[in-house]
DNA sequence: CGGCTTTTCCAAAGCGCTTTGATACCTTTA
DNA sequence: TAAAGGTATCAAAGCGCTTTGGAAAAGCCG
């Protein structure tokens, strides 16, 4: 059923009838109620495609998601991110546009998704510390918003962020006030923007209680349960091991867990945890009392609201072009006064 | 820049050049090299929009994801499966498009997207026991594969699925040998396809050995981890609890090693676990010496292989129409003989 | 060199939609 | 009553590509 039947077989030109589906006042009210009700009965929907040739628009948002081709890792916040965003686009109409793109080849699939047209905005993910994805971008004219910031990024740009700093630096002295003084920062990998900035915050904690920094407790990976567990088993090996432990994400938490129990150190007694929760729909952080005292944002949320800065962008109505949100520390119990030596 | 401005750069027609960059013979081999190279130059890529319009196929594959409107869950395998699937597509010039959509909008839902016209074939995920997707997708004539089965479906279709039957059957029939008698299941939703499999197998391996089914040890839910914490703690508070837990998830499975811990109980010794693993990136199950005893099967790879069987489909060199795998059985340290009584 | 096929290229139609510019038909107003 | 202004509709052009049906150019043969 396309536009050109749907017009014969009400009588009237399709011009009329594209008219009243669309909502143009140039239309009697008792055609359009016709027209609609003929579509709706008919279940004609409008080819996307050739709409979108028409009008220039082709009502999709690109995810761009950065593969490292050595690991074919996926964040594990993915899921709940693009479902959040999902939600949005739904309301308005936007279909969603997954694209996986190796690092290496980054300039040209930016490039060949703007050519090829068929999205309006691109989401950009994981944001490096210096990122060419921005400035690539604003050359090609697309409009975009990163989930995340690119610190060394000279440019003017849309973002959504979570004061990573801030939340570290708090949890860090939230640690140090229970009297820790080895605390150990279990990042991720500190070319991404979000782990660079808490390390910043973790380490300005530190200095301000005059606390020295010990290379031998700060881990930047990508954040697997496995690198958890493992770093979480050399530290506590070590002549002089952490009493806490400040962790970039809850799966790489939970590998920490796993090393403290096998040594049948007690969480929140004999080593403290905090941990980034970033509110994972399958992963929750407990359920009445939290298991890991944590800075916490939902990441879900923040999908749903880049998504409507993007559409805002997209419709010209964008006021807003940063949105710096705060984590909660949520207090669990995984934390307690550091033991006396 | 667009095929008519390439086109006059270069003083050919259109369809001169379009032929050119298609790979049709009855172009000059210089000539071709010459469109070759302006194009990769001034870097042309072809409006999808207009491309699909033109030729009926829009490059592109639909995943619609179930979103359940109470939970708001995002299946954590996801992740994994969508990156699987898209190396398969970014392979063979294949878009991947995303919809999320509510149970009770599913009709709608795909006839929508048929319509729309902006994908040539759609990949299934989490089958239910009845699904009427199937049918209706049949009815549509929209090609398309299913992650899974759907048993109460009498329409042939084409899946992928991995042999939860009897991986559960092995890994209930394992735990037998190691003397265990009350064996609690901590499954999926039973509604799906899957879990429903699961505990067939679950179930027939019982009554093989004799061994009674107990309902208070049998549970169907969503599978997060507070859902495994839970279910393990009021089990293991009750007068006669289970030996051994089998669980459909290793996020569940993670919830229940906490509610295991938690009460000093030891894994592999006192109770034994045995987890289904989807092999997720961000969730290895251990490195070298697996975590848990495991039923294993890679949902990256499922990905990737659904997404080659749609391709085929679509471009007609289709031949296999359905693929089981089965998942092996992985032994790590959460199981042990049964504990005396 | 004329007639034949083969090679190389082209003009124009068409994919399904939106949108511009016109055209009828009614009202209103001077 | 004629001119002016609305209202409701339409025919046709155009979005950027592919593809059909030719046509010109080139190569081959006797």
């Amino acid at each position: 059923m396309n536009l050109k039947q749907l017009s014969n077989h009400l009588k009237l030109s399709q011009t009329t009838v594209s008219r009243a589906l669309n909502g143009y006042p140039e239309v009697n009210e008792n055609t359009r109620k016709r027209v609609l009700e003929a579509a709706s009965q008919l279940n004609y929907s409008p080819n996307a495609r050739a709409k979108g040739l028409a009008t220039g628009k082709s009502m999709a948002i690109g995810h761009v998601i950065p593969v490292s081709a050595q690991h074919e890792m996926v964040n594990p916040i993915f899921g709940d991110f693009v479902s959040g965003a999902g939600e949005t686009y739904s309301e308005n109409g936007y279909d969603m546009m997954l694209t996986l793109v190796a690092d290496q080849d980054e300039e040209t699939a930016y490039r060949k998704i703007k050519a090829r047209g068929n999205v309006d905005g691109i989401i950009v993910h994981g944001p490096k510390l210096t990122d060419s994805r921005i400035d690539l971008l604003i050359e090609l004219d697309m409009p975009f918003v990163v989930h995340g910031r690119a610190t060394n990024s000279g440019a003017e740009f849309t973002w959504i962020d979570i004061n990573n700093r801030r939340a570290f630096e708090r949890a860090t002295r939230y640690l140090i006030d229970l009297r820790h003084t080895r605390i150990a920062l279990i990042n991720g990998l500190e070319e991404m923007d979000f782990a660079h900035r808490r390390r910043v915050g973790y380490l300005a904690a530190l200095e301000e209680s005059g606390l020295p920094t010990d290379p031998a407790l700060m881990r930047s990976e990508e954040m697997t349960e496995v690198y958890g567990y493992r770093s979480a088993c050399e530290m506590l090996d070590m002549p002089n091991p952490p009493t806490a432990f400040l962790i970039s994400s809850i799966m790489t938490a939970i590998g920490v867990r796993r090393a403290l129990e096998e040594r049948g150190l007690q969480m929140g007694k004999d080593v403290s945890v905090i941990t980034h929760d970033d509110d994972l729909s399958y992963m929750k952080n407990g359920s009445d009392v939290p298991i890991f005292t944590a800075t916490r944002s939902s990441v879900r949320q923040a999908g749903k609201q880049s998504a409507q800065m993007l559409l805002d962008m997209i419709n010209n109505k964008a006021t807003q072009t940063q949105c710096l949100l705060e984590a909660d520390l949520i207090i669990g119990s995984s934390t307690g006064p550091a033991p006396q030596a």
